[in-house]
DNA sequence: GTCATCATGTAAGCCGTTACATGATTGC
DNA sequence: GCAATCATGTAACGGCTTACATGATGAC
């Protein structure tokens, strides 16, 4: 989980662990952030199974930079004994192949069972990095999961008689249709994505490809779908 | 935390421990619900505490009850061997004196501290038992919790790129606001019975109480809102 | 020169899960 | 008599938090 999350912040830039934890809180469906206690030791773990590595800081070095109050000799002592450790003891870590192996590995596997909340949430901030029918298969998943879900509650909105209680069970079943919505507008975002490639793959006029019933989804604009499928 | 939730239900029925995780499945704001191994510890914590105490098990016992297929010294044995547990098992447990002090303190303790989600819908579940002013605190806290994501949310929503995370924030931002409506009303339904009640008490129309913005609240049917407050 | 912030790390411990082990009762 | 479900428990382990310890840098 942890992981997965840590990997794909660096697949999109190289970062120390300070700033991943940043990073972490304010992306991911994770509203409650990572402590160090618990990012460290997963930064080392990915670093034992060669998955990240530290690179080189490449901060900018001051333009004068190691002359007036600290002695030369003793930065240069620093410079070497800390290795890849930039100025102000930041180690900047960035991917290797194995992290990307890892990965895709790490977020195929978790897409099947998606029951989980922070689960979905994380793997959907992630969901360009997968093949459109695995994303597709994510979000339907997640709705079937959802239509189960509200009828439960909507079974226990009838029982409850507490008027707290009551009033819990009635908001989340209404933030389960919400969710509801949001998703199968998602599906249908990606069956027309999918519609649209196929039609430009196949140079014919595919036109009703697969029993989608909208044939015009509203929230889709053409140039918003392939955004930033490079690294 | 679910020490808190175990001592809830248990005030309203005993139970024994497998019901206990049914209920705790389906009622609080905990979708996953807990497992046995968290479970019968915590029953085991609670009971060396003082706060739960297995009670005698009153299942209407079948009318012909150990004849036939096993012998009655058997049963004579395994009667007295096993105590509080009833035919089949089961320990029963109910709530002590020592229980319900350490359910009020559990429950005002926290309702300080409600950042998070899961702790609040718990705490919320189990409003009832709180007094008006602490109940009405909660959710003021709850509200400028929410405010203040919402802003966050608001802010990161400008930010993102990728079309999947900003679909996430996009939601997370919708939900933040349909969490807030929720949680006004309530807040607007309590300040509507703190004037109800301030009226009958006081025996004079006290118009307008406390900067309440909306004399008459939709939500609010009368007979609902001091529901079970006995026990 | 001192305070806030940036930055990394370790240790203890909590809370919870999965997996395992056991056995009673009911329905077919 | 066998399977499904009800029912209780233990053991190992995992992940994450809190609290602690350390130190650099920049702003004032």
């Amino acid at each position: 989980m942890l992981e997965l999350a840590i990997l794909g912040l660096l697949k999109e830039k190289e970062m120390h662990g300070y700033e991943l934890k940043k990073r972490l809180a304010e992306t991911l469906g994770i509203a409650t952030g990572v402590s160090f206690g618990s990012l460290y030791p997963a930064l080392r773990r990915l670093e034992s199974a060669g998955a990240v590595k530290a690179v080189e800081a490449r901060e900018a070095a001051p333009a004068v930079p190691l002359s007036g109050s600290l002695g030369g000799e003793l930065a240069a002592l620093r410079a070497r004994t800390v290795g890849v450790r930039s100025s102000r003891g930041k180690k900047v870590y960035g991917i290797t192949e194995r992290g990307q192996e890892l990965f895709a590995e790490l977020l195929e596997a978790g897409s099947q069972s998606s029951d989980d909340d922070r689960t979905f949430n994380l793997r959907l901030a992630f969901a360009r990095y997968l093949p459109p029918d695995a994303r597709l298969g994510m979000l339907e998943r997640r709705r079937s999961y959802l239509l189960e879900r509200r009828i439960q509650l909507r079974a226990r909105v009838a029982q409850v008689r507490d008027t707290y209680m009551r009033s819990l069970v009635e908001h989340d079943h209404e933030s389960a249709e919400h969710d509801l919505g949001w998703i199968e507008r998602l599906i249908e975002r990606e069956r027309a994505a999918a519609a649209e490639a196929g039609a430009a793959d196949g140079l014919q006029a595919v036109d009703k490809t697969e029993g989608s019933p909208n044939p015009d989804p509203a929230g889709l604009r053409p140039g918003e779908i392939q955004e930033d499928s490079r690294r």
